[in-house]
DNA sequence: TTGAAAGCGCTAACAT
DNA sequence: ATGTTAGCGCTTTCAA
């Protein structure tokens, strides 16, 4: 038998790692490694029958290639990292999982790295990742304009969400963020409500200043309206602390900087006995998943983010393969999401305080 | 100057690659790579000065050491993998990000694998995870106990969460989920149920087993108590399509698989008319950041996910180090969350429909 | 069709 | 203290 031969001539001494290695199935099966890589690599210029041998001797010893050595032999690794702010944001878990899922469509794997919204370690932590990738995803840096410019040439293959560059060959994924709070806020005076308070995200944000910005261009197309800025974060718990704020300000529409800060600023309204929308309407921005489900569903600026995943690794792969791509990067529209958290407006209210 | 004499020597012609190696950064030096490879790692045996143009040199290239290189070399990835069913559970993103968290603190990074619930793709994921890494995370595996078992040597260092096995130096932390529904049953019976049902999770998952034991055990406790089944899953939609079997159970006390479910369930009770806790009580399990904020607050069983992740990590440090490890693994005690979605029982229910 | 040998970029044992 | 050399595990020319 075929099996006894080969068995016999090798009692297949482990390498200096104690790994089976190909050098281990190259003996087993009497061949070359080269001719075990050939045949682990589908190349069809081996004689079936060594191919069958080597096959063999492979599932005999359960060899699976070093994905290291090939990395090293190859120049790639395919895997592709991701640099997030906040891996607890709902935003940036969407936006990994959609990245993950169509990576993993096309056998690339991906590496998470967790910037914990410090931004002065975003661009070691971009840059390490990087390194052991063949392409980044730098997800909503909050570097500055500067910085970013610095650090995008050395990271080539790069993708960016939610920043813009200047330097060539990087496609930048973006959410019309101005426009959708403009829709949210033309929503809110449609309901007749005149007085408006934004409860503002992270300054650093580059997605608050450009719902800043929409905010602006608002003001100037609705005179008769009144948008008061509220200081804020990107939280629950910043929505839940707001309530004091808010009810201070006397708007009857309040647009929150994204979901989780409208959620927890209706918890705190509830809390109060203020009632959403009867008394004061309430809008987010995202449409995370939990936003139908809030009790008022609140009213919010859907976000296609698991898409938004999913193209980054559309660009990416092109970049990687070198193909032309002629449209680097794109726009995204967020879509006006009207629930039941949004209301008319009473008669305007005028400031008083628990 | 020192800086004219290296640069004249080598016009630094980049490698084949087009990268910039140590290669190049010793020739600018005027060393060999060795030295460089000494100065990179901080070996103090190198002479001060010479070390001093070494880094001068590698600063002035921007070298930094290929990753890949180095793995190869000193056999270790300083990456460890995880495998998760689906990242788009909360449940397993607080998981990822306290593991994730604990390993970047120790200079280690994380590489993800989704399975999407397709339980016969967990092998084939773990075991590739696996060879790029230098340790795998096995998240709540799918796979069958025979199967478990079989893999789980070739995937050494592992760390299982929520699954055990028989093999040695494996550290396997589970959440009680077993006494997590006696508590939050017994709950429900201090207010006055007699009548419960639990919305039960995905069949595959051995989580599901474990609260369905442990409402063996409580049934077994409480004679008097009707414990009904109902299928469910385990998600929003689950709990929200859930409604109609849940209302012609009769049940005045729902024990939802965990928080989402609950929520969808609370969300379509609400768009029936039927009060929480008023009519029926609800409690969910998890303790997910957005429980304290639906509408009632949840009733449920906290389970300190973010904590498992990091503890995840600590566990795997422990084997890669091949330290003493006298604990292995350990078991998680959820921790019972009363809040307003459950409360004191109406009369018994009759079955009714619509 | 197959094997020998070079090379991917790095570390480390060995020699000097 | 530094350079030379071997090797990590693989792919891929180049010869035969």
């Amino acid at each position: 038998m075929a099996r006894g031969t080969y068995e016999r001539q090798a009692m297949v001494r482990r390498s200096a790692t104690g790994r089976i290695g190909i050098a281990e199935v190259a003996v087993k099966a009497g061949v070359s490694h080269a001719t075990v890589s050939r045949v682990m690599n589908g190349n069809f210029t081996v004689d079936p029958e060594i191919a069958a041998r080597v096959r063999a001797a492979a599932a005999e010893l359960k060899y699976q290639p070093n994905p290291v050595g090939r990395s090293l032999a190859l120049g790639k690794t395919d895997t592709i990292g991701i640099v997030v702010p906040d891996l607890a944001n709902p935003t940036f878990q969407a936006i990994l999982r959609g990245l993950s899922r169509a990576a993993a469509q096309d056998g690339y794997r991906v590496l998470i790295a967790d910037s914990f919204e410090v931004s002065s370690e975003e661009a070691i932590l971009a840059g390490e990742a990087r390194r052991r990738c063949d392409g980044l995803v730098l997800c909503a840096p909050r570097m500055s304009d500067a910085e970013l410019e610095e650090i995008v040439p050395s990271l080539h293959p790069l993708v960016l969400i939610n920043r813009t560059t200047t330097a060539a060959d990087v496609p930048s994924l973006v959410v019309d963020y101005g426009q959708g709070v403009q829709d949210l806020a033309g929503h809110l005076v449609d309901l007749g409500h005149t007085r408006l308070a934004f409860l503002a995200g992270p300054p650093r944000s580059a997605s608050n200043g450009l719902r800043l910005q929409g905010l602006e261009a608002f003001k100037a197309d609705h005179p008769q309206v009144e948008v008061l800025m509220l200081e804020g974060g990107s939280d629950f718990d910043t929505g839940h602390e707001a309530v004091d704020a808010v009810l201070d300000s006397g708007a009857t529409g309040i647009l929150a900087f994204n979901d989780l800060v409208a959620m927890g600023l209706m918890s705190g309204l509830h809390e109060r006995g203020v009632d959403v929308p009867g008394d004061i309407s309430v809008t987010g921005f995202d449409d995370i998943p939990f936003a139908r489900y809030t009790t008022p569903a609140l009213t919010t600026a859907a976000v296609p983010i698991t898409e938004l995943g999913q193209q980054a690794w559309e660009q990416m792969r092109a970049l990687i393969r070198k193909e032309e791509n002629d449209a680097p990067g794109s726009r995204y529209q967020p879509r006006l999401e009207i629930r039941a958290s949004s209301g008319p407006a009473k008669a305007p209210r005028t400031a008083t305080h628990g």
